[in-house]
DNA sequence: CTAAAGATTGGCT
DNA sequence: GCCAATCTTTAGC
């Protein structure tokens, strides 16, 4: 299965973040492939972007792999306890990224992908790969299929944002519609969440 | 230096 | 629905 190109990861967030839906991120650990196909993401626009950890041009040393070219990994720790995967996209110096929220785990992974934490914790992520390249030999994401149709695809705003007032609302959050892997059930009513 | 909160999760009422 | 776990980062003084 071919990578997906540096290209790709550079362009815009929001399309990043729903062409991800489908395609399969694989982690190389102790020599076995750890993989799952991608059904839920949420697309974080740096400064302008209360929600995000670059908000009004923050660039702590946590942030710094925020900063790299599209196609790297930022990784942080969330409540002393979790880790989260994000996608880096545009260019260098713009600190946009794709949060990873949710997994359809490929055989013969056991372990819960619903959710960004577990996600991490059933592929082995955690700092050691901030910053990594996601074209390199231990992380990468591999192009499993077309896009998703436009149909397919539901949207809402994010989760967990609540402190980011006007930016809480805005519609940055994608998902593999009817996919039972969702962090969060997709209710049927017409807010389409 | 000190304090508070967090892009979460799982367990309990 | 509510709350604690657990610790790094960040804001504030």
């Amino acid at each position: 299965m071919a990578l997906l190109s540096a290209a790709f990861y550079k362009r815009d967030t929001v399309q990043v973040a729903r062409e991800l839906l489908g395609q399969r991120l694989v982690r190389v650990w102790r020599g076995k492939r750890l993989s799952g196909v991608i059904v839920e993401t949420e697309a974080y626009l740096g400064a302008i972007d209360r929600a995000a950890h670059t908000w009004n041009g923050r660039a702590t040393e946590r942030v710094r792999s925020m900063y790299l070219a599209g196609g790297h990994a930022y990784v942080y720790q969330i409540y002393g306890l979790h880790f989260c995967l994000n996608v880096v996209t545009r260019q260098s110096g713009e600190p946009e990224a794709v949060l990873i929220r949710a997994l359809e785990a490929d055989s013969p992974l056991k372990a819960a992908t619903n959710g960004p934490g577990k996600l991490c914790s059933a592929l082995r992520i955690d700092k050691r790969l901030d910053g990594e390249s996601l074209r390199g030999p231990t992380i990468f994401i591999e192009r499993a299929r077309r896009s998703l149709p436009n149909e397919e695809i539901g949207i809402s705003p994010r989760i967990g944002v609540d402190y980011a007032g006007e930016a809480a609302e805005w519609p940055l959050r994608f998902f593999w519609r009817g996919n039972p892997c969702l962090s969060r059930r997709e209710r049927r009513s017409k807010d389409g969440a």
